[in-house]
DNA sequence: AAATTAGACAACCGCCACGTC
DNA sequence: AGACGTGGCGGTTGTCTAATT
């Protein structure tokens, strides 16, 4: 795809775990600015990154919309389902599930989930940890998950055998009781009220770019009350985000408004990570 | 209380497809 | 046509934390 503008910085480029304040910058400058091409995005940002990492970064982490925390049910089940016939396609997989990564998934599967399937009998194949037994590698034919494990799976009483993993840094009731609408389209207010715990409103705020972050032990969420462009145009802001078309509509939200508030801005966001109308990746299923 | 182990999650690596020059 | 660069994906590894000994 080549990017003109792209200069590589032949500076040795920082690794490990994201400090918070990486995250702050990395934050900002795309919410301000919009990724435009990766490659630019750490020296524009004052990060130490390679692009690809800040990609990854954004995609997995930051990115507005994500849900963290426990698959419902209804995810579980989906997952499973969709891993029968699809095999270790995570991307197409998460697709399925708004606001969940493919990193996300792969991650659930791999630690939890892959066991609970093994443990009801399900596709052994998906068991397999070896690249050579891996399921990605059968025909659909051969990774049926039976029907009883799906519906165990969806089931409430499933939950017994097996605990799901704990999110260190969410309160696991509260999650719960926010999560459990089936496949739910996350939006905005809902995702805020599932990252931080009801007794934030955050809603209320009305103020500018209100965006502040708050550093919890494992993952420094964000919160917003509205998002509102200042400073630069909208339509800098959006470079990065989409074509012309998409970049089109998602300015007249700004337009008309200015503001860009609960679905609607996930959505958007989260067509361009599905390669909606944006990337190469036209075997999006959106 | 300290050491060890296991599990969960974050991040990196390598490959590939595609676009541009 | 081929080299090059970018973005995307899946597999794997590294790190951190909690549980266990």
């Amino acid at each position: 795809m080549g990017c003109k503008t792209c200069e590589k910085p032949k500076v040795g480029y920082r690794k490990g775990l994201w400090s918070p304040d990486e995250d702050q910058k990395l934050r900002d400058y795309i919410l301000r600015h919009g990724h435009g091409c990766w490659s630019t995005v750490p020296a524009k940002a004052g990060l130490q990154r390679n692009g690809k990492s800040c990609r990854l970064r954004w995609i997995n982490y930051l990115r507005p919309g994500l849900k963290r925390g426990f698959f419902s049910a209804e995810e579980e089940a989906t997952v499973i389902k969709l891993h029968a016939t699809l095999g270790n396609k995570w991307a197409q997989i998460a697709m399925h599930l708004p606001g969940r990564t493919d990193n996300e998934v792969k991650n659930y599967w791999n630690s939890y989930l892959k066991k609970k399937v093994v443990k009801l009998g399900g596709s052994n194949s998906h068991a397999s940890p070896t690249k050579s037994q891996d399921s990605a590698n059968q025909s659909p034919e051969t990774r049926q998950v039976p029907e009883e494990v799906i519906k165990q799976i969806s089931g409430s009483d499933f939950l017994e055998p097996l605990e799901p993993p704990m999110q260190s840094s969410m309160d696991q009731d509260s999650f719960k009781g926010t999560l459990l609408p089936p496949f739910p389209k996350v939006l905005f207010a809902d995702w805020l009220s599932m990252d931080y715990n009801s007794s934030q409103s955050l809603l209320n705020s009305n103020a500018g770019m209100n965006c502040q972050w708050d550093s919890n032990s494992n993952a420094d969420l964000f919160k917003y009350g509205s998002y509102q462009v200042d400073g630069p145009s909208s339509s800098d802001f959006l470079h990065g985000f989409g074509d012309s078309s998409f970049c089109g509509e998602l300015q007249l939200q700004f337009e008309h408004g200015g503001q860009i508030l609960g679905g609607a801005f996930y959505n958007y966001l989260s067509m361009d990570e599905n390669g909606g109308s944006c990337g190469r990746n036209h075997d999006a299923i959106y």
